[in-house]
DNA sequence: ACCTGAACACCGTTCAAGT
DNA sequence: ACCTGAACACCGTTCAAGT
């Protein structure tokens, strides 16, 4: 089985998702990335042709790995308070591996910087994050209009966003969780 | 009255300000900049010696005349809710304006790149907002602790930041239109 | 199929030199 | 005091050339 080709990409797609969570999209340097992994950083152009390719397979990536994470708690309750538990503690695991953040809730920062193939990947993840909460929202509020529910959706995910930027701006993990416990007490989050 | 140097530097500021709250502190090019204000890059450098230097500038002015404009509010009025309305629109207002984000919050989500003296500059405009919400907070709720005042006041802060970076992600200003109401339906705003 | 060296136009920064 | 041109080591990207 032919596997160098195969794991260079992977090689240098992890190397590069721990760079944009850290530093953000544009802190990525194809240089830098190939010295990472080992060749040289023409040879990276061969596997993403430009930068933006290589930051739309990334968020792709990053997606589909929520995707599934999320679905996979889905499965295992129907208690909206756990899974909201759950859902927050993902968002905290960024910051406690070395106060990384989000990659598509940094890469949103720098928006007007991405490639368009880029904005897009980004745009699903918020799409897929949303419609998620929503599900597990309907749990506690069955009465609710689907409009409603995902108003307050997209009001968690952006609260939980803005909790781990402006606690990772202080790099201090325990902002977050203050933060947190305080939208619980507000009621925003179940 | 010499007023060459102060307007150079007035004039590099303002450019960098715009620059850096629609594409972020490292898309700051000093060439960009210099040919904007009609000087050499190698000029720019006069006036502010190092990126970092500018960077840092940018956020001290900026942190000045939240607080100027925040003390302005306090000194209007007494009513919680109505402050923190006007404290809603600020950020409204920077999504208004062609997309634009917080000063502040964009460098947050960069904040691995910033120089140390930027970094400084960001803690201290979340700190000097933190302390008005708490403030303001503290009409509405004259029993609670400082300390759940400004536990609060930071979710607040964060949960608006968040609103911003999100609805300017998918560059639709409705979308922290909704996000405010659903914090405020919820109870985290007053 | 995968990698490379060399070139291109960019970047922040430095510095000696101009006025 | 304020500005400049030239140099330095960086960057993404392209391309002809190697295996």
């Amino acid at each position: 089985m032919a596997k160098t080709k195969t794991d260079m990409r992977e090689a240098v797609m992890a190397a590069a998702r721990a760079t944009v969570q850290s530093h953000g999209y544009n802190a990525l340097s194809f240089r830098e990335l190939a010295k990472e992994v080992g060749i040289k950083s023409a040879s990276v152009h061969y596997h993403f042709p430009t930068k933006g390719d290589l930051g739309a397979a990334l968020a792709r990536r990053y997606t589909e790995e929520g995707a599934a994470f999320l679905a996979e708690l889905l499965a295992t309750s129907v208690d909206a308070a756990w899974c909201m538990d759950r859902y927050a503690e993902i968002f905290r695991s960024a910051l406690a591996n070395d106060n990384r953040m989000c990659l598509c809730g940094i890469m949103s920062a720098e928006l007007d910087d991405l490639p368009a193939e880029v904005r897009t990947e980004v745009d699903k993840f918020a799409e897929m994050n949303v419609d998620w909460l929503a599900r597990v929202l309907s749990w506690a509020k069955p009465s609710q209009s689907e409009q409603d529910l995902r108003e307050h959706a997209m009001a968690i995910f952006a609260a939980i966003e803005g909790a781990q930027l402006v606690a990772r701006g202080c790099r201090d993990i325990a902002i977050y969780d203050r933060t947190i416990r305080a939208y619980r007490k507000a009621g925003l989050i179940p």
